[in-house]
DNA sequence: CCTAGTCAATACGGTAGCGTATGGTGAATC
DNA sequence: GATTCACCATACGCTACCGTATTGACTAGG
């Protein structure tokens, strides 16, 4: 992955998700990761104290990325506040099978943060940005604080339900999600 | 559990529903479930032949409980269109911790379904059926197939967006999803 | 009684994973 | 060119879990 043949902590990380997004949080495995980086588990006992740490260093490097990155982006597009929610929910439905901040990552930190209080409070964090700056956007459209929270939670949520429907099949994520935030916009 | 000390499959079954939601999908083990029995792990290969037909007839279990009980419900309240439809998402909302129909249950199978073939197909049913059901329901409230589609995608995915959010105190499910389906009802 | 059947306890071998301890290798440094 | 250091391999003990085999207890029928 580096241009030098020996590993780094990064790399380590990076094995991690593509672990956690392939087989959930109970695949993030020292020995079962280092099979798949063709190394021994004597490397990574070596960057890492334990597999704790690893876990820990996953989430803090999932949380500077799923914070500092979609909202700027959308801040700094001078639009209409529609269209930057429009921006919004087309960012955040596209992507899609990338690490940090594609749809595959998010629904398994979701998985691991019900068993996991680190990955919980991490997921909350994000959680709670995104709702406070949805919030924010919704205001900017005119609507009452009461409807800003409503609109915000629900259009958050169907998001993330969504992911799961759409990762079986079953509905259409970038077909439905846009439908209803055009309902949101319609009905004030 | 029964009159009779002597354990039946259904007591097991009852266990592994109690160990799913209280650590997940990997947390169905034999030795785990036994002991938190009072009981050894003899009986367990007694009653079944090994661990997956245990997840299966959980599984199967949850299939009947799932689908033959919320329909049925609201399809024999024989009321208008619409408050079938908030009578749905009132149902769907309330319950919350018991086993069978219970959210916790719900929110842990669509973790299981992630990396077990046979649990999530017998979600994709579960699904299915729902929206299906959804559907037929905006229908007779007269909107387009289409819009009947997306809302009832809509719907379901905020309220499976919502039990997790709500699960962590950060979004009010009872409170949010109301508002949505109202918003769905006026704006046709 | 005695026997067969039902259910659970115990003991066993096997695998997988964690973390440690120790040894090895190549490169940089002096 | 010996030494040190960064990095990885190997070997070990430990625990948890699966599934099997054997044994034991308790019950009902003959």
């Amino acid at each position: 992955m580096t241009e030098n043949n020996s590993l780094t902590p990064n790399d380590w990380i990076q094995a991690g998700f593509h672990a956690l997004t392939a087989g959930g949080p109970q695949a993030i495995k020292v020995e079962a990761i280092a099979r798949q980086m063709h190394v021994s588990k004597g490397s990574f006992y070596w960057h890492f104290k334990n597999l704790p740490e690893l876990k820990s260093a996953m989430l803090a490097h999932w949380l500077d990325n799923a914070t500092h990155s979609v909202i700027d982006l959308v801040e700094d597009s001078q639009q209409k506040p529609q269209d930057q929610l429009r921006l919004l929910i087309q960012i955040a439905t596209g992507g899609g099978n990338e690490p940090y901040g594609g749809i595959l990552v998010e629904a398994a930190i979701r998985d691991w943060s019900r068993h996991d209080k680190l990955a919980a409070s991490t997921l909350i964090t994000v959680d709670q940005l995104r709702l406070k700056y949805l919030r924010k956007l919704f205001k900017r459209c005119g609507m009452s604080a009461k409807i800003c929270t409503r609109n915000a939670n629900n259009l958050y949520a169907a998001l993330i339900g969504l992911e799961h429907l759409d990762h079986h099949g079953i509905a259409n994520l970038k077909r439905d999600l846009p439908g209803l935030l055009e309902m949101m916009l319609l009905s004030q």
